[in-house]
DNA sequence: GACGCCTACTCGTCTATACGAGTAGGCGTC
DNA sequence: GACGCCTACTCGTATAGACGAGTAGGCGTC
């Protein structure tokens, strides 16, 4: 049905100084809001917004372009311009490392995603011994070499995280952290099996856009930010035990913290 | 010195499958990335470009859009496509809201920013009553009114920050809280003085792209997310006494939190 | 010197056209 | 029915050209 097209989308103001492409992005954002468009719909093909409107094709892809920055809308080769589908949403809450998760002995990632009928998946698994980065030696007090774990999360086959946790090697070496799988609980129970009763972790969060390295691993749709986090686990002496360096998809996060007011 | 330009970036590789936007882009992220091109530095303008590579401006325009989609260059009318310059951040420590910090008695924003060399400003006051959302009022127990505080924080002139707090009409009506000015503490001093002692607050963080309001308020650049902060105060009796909702521009902000690991 | 114009350069917008490549469905052949 | 081709439609990439508008500096006039 090619003609609705006039039936969701006005007419341009020849008078306006608003930029032809920028009041079809409008045209089309208000759409989206308002719900004439919804989740997963196709929108007019360029083809048809061209003849809706009598502007070139570029002009039209322009306006696309605009609502693809803004993360509104998916184009798709061959098929159309979609309006972008919310994924649902993974919650992290910060009491997500807390001792009584740690001893059920299942690892946080599993537990919440099945919790939420989701199907989850962990790959990419390296773990290797490396030179830590300037700023990753500067949150462990400078050890000269680190274990390096890296893996990649995902969520009913879709990549929503990239993490790699850093510690130091004095620490891991040996022992089951070092090992592709640390076991149950995680390199956290590890850890204080080892002695290193932790105490708190500090998490610096931050909102970038992605690198093209990132929009690759992640699979990253157009307009999506990404969640920096980075958590330092400290244990009771006061010694930092891990780094734990995470980018997330923001579009698949909503971290949850809870805060004394004492 | 326009002549430069050739002894930065290289040639095109005509055998490569890769679009020749996406190899010009790659070339100047690249660097970018590598120092040679600095903070605030010009790059070689469109017209150079289009003679450097010997493509048609649109595809140099192509190329460029990419970098500012990632937040990497901003252009100026008139002057050229500039190296985004990294604003220094601004740290929000997750003990900014203690009890402590309130009985000082100045605004918390004001402290940390002069403290951290800027000047802070706050603006765009508006206090007045409203009909909730639907889900702030979820939020706060359901009111049927809410008193609505709105305000804009800058840095050294730059918006960093738009909040609007939600209080129960029935706790704000008629005390300090209704006022554009609440008084030394904030009005987190008030709900205390009222006998609403603080229990905790639970963050939500979010980050995504700015809608085109939130571009102009915050003045924000292209490729620019925000993080979307919303947070719910809590009393001693559990009840929810007051709900911020923030929207802060992400390159000017790393959030840290702390958490125990009991 | 102060002012204003002029010019050269910058990016912004828009048109018109061409071809490439991915998708989906029809339709005929086997 | 299964397969493969063909076609029509989709978006992706790139060219060439035109005009508009903001900026900054030179330069002449006053």
């Amino acid at each position: 049905m090619p003609s609705q097209t006039s039936a969701v989308l006005g007419a341009l103001d020849p008078t306006s100084d608003r930029a032809v492409f920028r009041q079809i992005a409008d045209q089309l954002r208000e759409a989206i809001d308002k719900g004439r468009f919804k989740e997963g719909d196709k929108l007019p093909s360029e083809t048809e917004l061209v003849e809706h409107y009598g502007v070139s094709r570029m002009t039209v892809r322009n306006s696309l372009s605009v609502l693809q920055g803004e993360g509104l809308v998916v184009s798709e080769h061959g098929k159309g311009v979609f309006v972008r589908p919310r994924p649902p949403v993974r919650r992290l809450a910060s009491d997500r490392f807390a001792r009584r998760h740690r001893q059920q002995g299942k690892a946080a990632f599993t537990v919440e995603a099945e919790a939420a009928g989701s199907r989850p998946e962990v790959d990419s698994l390296e773990v290797k011994e490396e030179r830590p980065s300037q700023d990753i030696a500067t949150r462990l007090g400078g050890p000269r070499k680190v274990l390096a774990r890296r893996r990649r999360y995902l969520l009913d086959g879709r990549p929503v995280e990239f993490a790699v946790s850093y510690i130091p090697l004095d620490l891991a070496s040996g022992t089951p952290i070092a090992e592709p799988n640390p076991g149950p609980g995680g390199i956290y129970a590890r850890l204080e099996e080892l002695g290193h009763h932790l105490d708190h972790f500090d998490e610096e969060i931050r909102a970038r856009m992605p690198s093209p390295q990132e929009i690759r691993t992640l699979r990253l749709a157009a307009g999506v930010p990404v969640i920096h986090l980075i958590r330092t686990a400290y244990d009771s002496e006061g010694r930092a035990v891990e780094v734990c360096d995470t980018v997330m998809a923001a579009d698949a996060y909503v971290l949850s913290y809870q805060l004394p007011a004492t």
